[in-house]
DNA sequence: GTGGTCTAGACCACT
DNA sequence: GTGGTCTAGACCACC
């Protein structure tokens, strides 16, 4: 995994779980790989990816047994709640940004149809 | 103006004078406010607005006159690129952040009219 | 039983027999459970519960007799001493919590009244 | 300060800040100290008073403003809560565990009574 | 083996 | 000077 040196790792990290979960890579209930191992995997220092486990814990995502292990949720409704988080986020700066600067709502969509690439049939 | 705690204030206000060029609040040759008075206006320290003007003038988009002052540029094409370049980086991170999580080219079309659906009434 | 992952699950189970002992559920001279039994019961580690009963033997509150089982202590006075050191625990924690946030020992009763008050239907 | 060896420093410390908070000595709008200055204070790593500040930060009790300091919230709502919050916490945790080893309300409340120190006529 | 915490020391961005 | 992050290395409690 490589890094973008202007965010914080543990954010970077924690965004990649979020994805791995959002596109079915991780599922509820699964183990996670130990700290150490994740560690060793990305490269990064162990309390790092202490950091990322207590923040994605914090938020609902995962849950430690003591002295077992740290496993995904078993909550459904958590996971694809996240989808859905994901999403909003993207699409409310998205649209926040464009009326700032004077596009209007029809605007934004034919801005984004003319400038995604690949082809499709609306 | 209010900041957000999570971005550095310089980039919050950078952006928000790009805004005001991409919006027309500011024109080609205008006279920007003295640094001391933006200081005093914001709430910020002196040393920010400093870095605010002279990333500008990197950017191109104002020059100094020695004292003087700091004017907008007189390229209208530079202040025609900054909308475009700004729209862009809107489109890019939204789209590439949807692609991530697994929407196609037409699923995020979709989804954007459908989120923007309701606030047609502008 | 349901553990609280802030706190050790040996602590959690040796208070939970400390509670058996307390309310007569468990009796002096009583055949505990064998270590096995009793991890398939709570679905906890073989280790933790050797723990627990190695504390609890340190406290005089159980004992073992080798290869036959572990057996609640036949001291009386042990048993009721439990109890009175459980409840002084709780108390103290109580009193002193409460006075380092500044409330003095008429509004600690006080307090508990009130708030006591509306659970008087048992 | 004085640590307990067996409650994690940024926890004790956490509490040790709610605590100025609530008898006064800390107060809303307040500057706190600099995470150096108070880690050298506590004579405790810079890493853990960052920790306690973030933690604090999260609960809403303090923010910080970039590159000049943390300071204790606007909020007296909040404040107020926390005091609220922190004796509810004492309460329930002592009428539960004295229930849960059999003693009724009335019981209870005798017993605080007896064992409370100091004068006082109810 | 697991996660949780702490220290020491460093670098960085922001004001 | 301020907080934010990261690394390296250590110790601990728990299972």
């Amino acid at each position: 995994m490589e890094f973008d040196n202007n965010i914080p790792i543990y954010i970077q990290v924690i965004n990649k779980i979020k994805q791995d979960l959002i596109t079915g890579k991780l599922k509820n209930g699964d183990k996670m790989p130990s700290a150490r191992d994740l560690s060793a995997e990305l490269k990064i220092n162990l309390n790092t990816v202490a950091r990322v486990y207590k923040e994605l814990e914090i938020e609902g995502i995962v849950f430690t047994k003591r002295g077992i292990g740290t496993y995904v949720t078993e909550s459904l409704e958590k996971i694809s709640s996240i989808k859905t988080d994901y999403a909003k986020d993207l699409l409310s700066s998205f649209i926040f940004g464009m009326r700032k600067i004077g596009f209007n709502n029809q605007q934004i969509v034919s801005i984004l149809k003319e400038n995604i690439e690949g082809d499709y049939n609306e």
